[in-house]
DNA sequence: CAAATAAACTAACAGTTGTTAGCTTTGTTA
DNA sequence: TAACAAAGCTAACAACTGTTAGTTTATTTG
């Protein structure tokens, strides 16, 4: 367990003003005075807003793809993969559900960084199709539009940063079950 | 097929400029520009920017609002009414891609009109989870945790917002068709 | 054609924005 | 205890914000 820098606080702290009310509403003073401190005082220890921005999104997309590509590589079976990624996303989200606010909906103002981001957001999205379209090859998974399985599973596990916070006492693995069953399974009674 | 207002053109073109950079982040500059006018001008048509807001949020959630009534008073089976509510997400998705963003991630800056928002939202949710506790009652659907299926489903009809414009000629009937299959039959090959 | 209305314009406002410069305080180490 | 670095402060800036007032232009209607 690291020791929290004054960085880490001001990353912290704004991940989670932006989630609340997006990140162009979010002002330096907003930031400094959940703080305690002024405004000016918040560039001892950041470049800019945007600097700001970039560090609460890029460590968590570098996260993404680091498992994906590490769940990409394994030797599992399709639907094995898929219940890893599911894993991965509540283990993230549930760590992070401020930053993952941002990650989701306020990339676009990383600027100079937003090709990055963008690059590992595409690589990730291709390794999960190919997993998908891997899985109907091989006879695992049913017949069915890969773009809309893709689609569809990842809209869940990308809103999962909405949903954790508003239940108390989630428990991860638990919630990772419950949605390995309903997004393979389907939720019919049969 | 009405007429549209200059009020009309006006809400339209900023729910698209919302989508693309967040509420907060468009000016009345940004969007009188975007119609060739000058932002003083806007001011014939519309009260403020938060009333711009408005009309492209409430409109639709009152949308969504009358056809989740309509479906959950009907006497269908709930896996109908299942059909029915991706029916309905799907279609209105179709019609209002740009709108949906701000319906989904800028509604918090409604302000005086959060309240009846919330409200709206709070009573389709209520009848969605509803119909699926219905559902697991009487055995047409399995046995599951119904906050993790409302929030599932959800989530996907939800995103749709962010996929329909990245597919060229996406037929509804047929995304309808596929997202039933997979929501409700999962993606399993059985 | 006259009058009324709709819809644009210019100019300006008061407040807010991110950021910088320069200074002071605090806490640690030599 | 002197020196130094880390982290705070005040004051200010130029640019930008939503909005208003007052005026002009274009269109519709009696």
């Amino acid at each position: 367990m690291k020791t929290q820098t004054r960085k880490d606080q001001i990353v912290k702290i704004a991940a989670k003003l932006f989630k609340e009310k997006g990140y162009s509403a979010v002002t330096m003073r907003d930031i400094a005075k959940a703080l305690d401190i002024k405004a000016a005082s918040l560039y001892n220890h950041i470049a800019s807003k945007q600097d700001i921005l970039k560090y609460v999104i890029i460590s968590i997309a570098e996260e993404f793809t680091a498992g994906m590509n590490s769940i990409y590589n394994s030797s599992n079976t399709s639907i094995d993969k898929l219940h890893q990624i599911i894993s991965l996303h509540v283990d993230i989200a549930y760590r992070n559900p401020y930053e993952m606010a941002s990650l989701n909906n306020h990339w676009m103002h990383l600027e100079k960084d937003v090709t990055y981001y963008l690059e590992l957001r595409d690589s990730y999205e291709d390794n999960f199709r190919s997993i998908i379209i891997n899985g109907i090859v091989t006879g695992e998974l049913a017949k069915a539009n890969s773009e809309v399985v893709l689609f569809s599973i990842l809209s869940t596990l990308r809103n999962l940063y909405l949903w954790i916070p508003k239940k108390e006492d989630v428990n991860p693995q638990e919630l990772s079950d419950n949605l390995s069953q309903i997004l393979i399974n389907g939720i019919i009674n049969k």
